[in-house]
DNA sequence: ATGGTCGGTAGCCGA
């Protein structure tokens, strides 16, 4: 089994890309973030064709997140339960014995901005679910933009970053308080060259430079981190014309 | 040199 997350940047734009990227990679379960389209705009029958049932919690200009598979899609969360939200981050989905839960964590703008505390709070209530959610899928994998850089190898210049926006103490052990549950971040299971990151700012040639972080997380509950045989960035189609500023994350399992 | 680029949307906001 191969699963992986996206950050699209606007799935309308991305499609093409999105689209050429599974057949090249095939994956079987796939988590999009940002689609920032309604349901009715959400070009379920080009996936359709490409292999992939699907299902998408969309809103207009803003978040939106989807999920692809090639099996049925049952069990559908569209909110992290006990927390009202009208932004869509959050999609839950059940296809075979996996439980795929897809996040679009908030950015949060600034360290102590209002957004900051929604964000933590966010998690806060996140955390809650997948501890339960857990109880009920031992194979449960949690992948999404997390917005958050676990530690100083994942920023390209630490010192820079150093208590900002998606490097904070208090969002590092928010993220931490979910691998307290036994989620582990499948990448850091094997390992990896230095510099590994999944997003790159438009600006300044970040991508050329490889001045990235890597904020997109595929977590593993024990029952899939024990049959985890890989976990990686595929940097390729950040390189492609008209690029998502995110490249996917993957990861692959035996059964 | 404190900006720079995208995308959505129509003057800026969000990332």
């Amino acid at each position: 089994m191969k699963i992986a997350s996206w950050n699209v940047n606007s799935l309308k734009v991305r499609l093409p890309q999105v689209l050429a990227w599974l057949e090249q990679a095939r994956p079987d379960i796939v988590g999009l973030q940002e689609t920032k389209l309604t349901d009715e705009n959400f070009p379920a029958e080009a996936l359709a064709e490409a292999g992939y049932q699907s299902v998408h919690s969309g809103q207009k200009t803003y978040n939106g997140v989807a999920v692809l598979a090639r099996e049925p899609i049952t069990g559908v969360v569209t909110d992290i339960p006990g927390f009202a939200d009208h932004q869509r981050r959050v999609l839950a989905a059940t296809i075979g014995d996996t439980r795929f839960i897809n996040l679009y964590v908030p950015n949060g703008k600034a360290v102590g901005d209002e957004k900051y505390d929604y964000k933590l709070a966010w998690l806060s209530h996140l955390r809650e679910w997948l501890a339960a959610e857990q109880e009920r899928h031992p194979r449960l994998a949690v992948v999404g933009d997390f917005n958050i850089a676990p530690e100083d190898r994942d920023v390209h210049d630490p010192e820079a970053w150093r208590e900002r926006i998606l490097c904070s103490t208090p969002e590092r052990e928010a993220l931490q308080a979910l691998t307290g549950l036994g989620l582990r971040d499948s990448f850091r299971c094997f390992d990896q060259p230095e510099g590994t990151f999944s997003w790159w700012d438009y600006r300044m040639n970040n991508f050329r430079r490889n001045r990235g972080l890597r904020i997109d997380l595929i977590l593993t509950a024990p029952a899939l981190t024990e049959r985890l045989t890989a976990s990686y960035v595929d940097r390729e189609p950040r390189a492609w014309e008209r690029p998502s500023d995110h490249a996917p994350v993957v990861a692959e399992f035996t059964v």
